[in-house]
DNA sequence: TGACTATTTGAACAGTCTTTCATATAGTGT
DNA sequence: ACACTATATGAAAGACTGTTCAAATAGTCA
């Protein structure tokens, strides 16, 4: 039996007072029953993370929200402070994470914010300072 | 006059078919104004995000959370697919992060998911596969 | 078609993360 | 004090990310 079932095993000992294999079997199956069987729904979640877990994107995304309409890319481009090309890099990945939508007029392009990061940014705005 | 307040001046134009300077310097103000004045709030959420934004961290939480209840390290070893020592930097990182809270109980340590935690999960999950 | 515009794309470098191994800390029981 | 446990910490190596520059695309107007 490896090392970690048998920590397992002894806190179960310590919980009920004793603990026998099936105890120990029970309590992995418990365990390992929370994690997800396909990994898709996690994956989007990581990527829409990672995605505005960064400083220039997650800037746009608040400018996106705040302004509370669309937004065209040279409107973004004076107030965020990175190259033209960084911008256009991120307002891509926050598009492929499905965070804001894109829609063309000419040459103008706008962005918009998603539910998904409206979301995210209110759960992040209820919660702060709250260290419980 | 820079290049990317030039482009704002040709858009505005295209909207309201005339643009002066204060015109420019207006919409600017407008858009600078979305921009939060400290950098707090903003740097506690992309530390949120970023923590969570990793798959054994993410993976974690999940699971705390599925629990429903504070989990002994020893039974989180066993389930996730990493070295002790990463998953104790894992929920390091998410401590630091006001994301799970630690109890001490002899050489024992439990950790629980905060409130925050759980807002980021719920929005997370009350989105998934909207593409709008 | 050709000149000009707004935006995107690709490559490359610097910097940051994530993991592991080895070691350290702290708690318990003898 | 000692042996043993559970967990934490530090350093280091490789993988990954974010930015910039240079060049490409696509739309507009003459």
């Amino acid at each position: 039996m490896c090392p970690q079932t048998e920590r397992l095993e002894r806190l179960i000992t310590e919980e009920s007072g004793e603990c026998c294999a099936t105890d120990v079997a029970e309590r992995l199956d418990s365990l390992r029953s929370y994690r997800p069987e396909t990994p898709a729904g996690p994956d989007a979640d990581l990527t829409a993370l990672r995605t505005l877990g960064n400083d220039t994107r997650y800037t746009i995304v608040r400018l996106l929200t705040a302004a509370g309409r669309e937004l065209c890319v040279c409107e973004i481009n004076p107030v965020v402070d990175v190259s033209d090309s960084a911008i256009s890099h991120a307002l891509s990945d926050l598009h492929d994470a499905g965070l804001v939508t894109r829609r063309k007029d000419g040459t103008w392009r706008y962005y918009e914010t998603t539910d998904r990061a409206a979301a995210i940014l209110t759960a992040l705005d209820e919660t702060r300072r709250t260290d419980r």
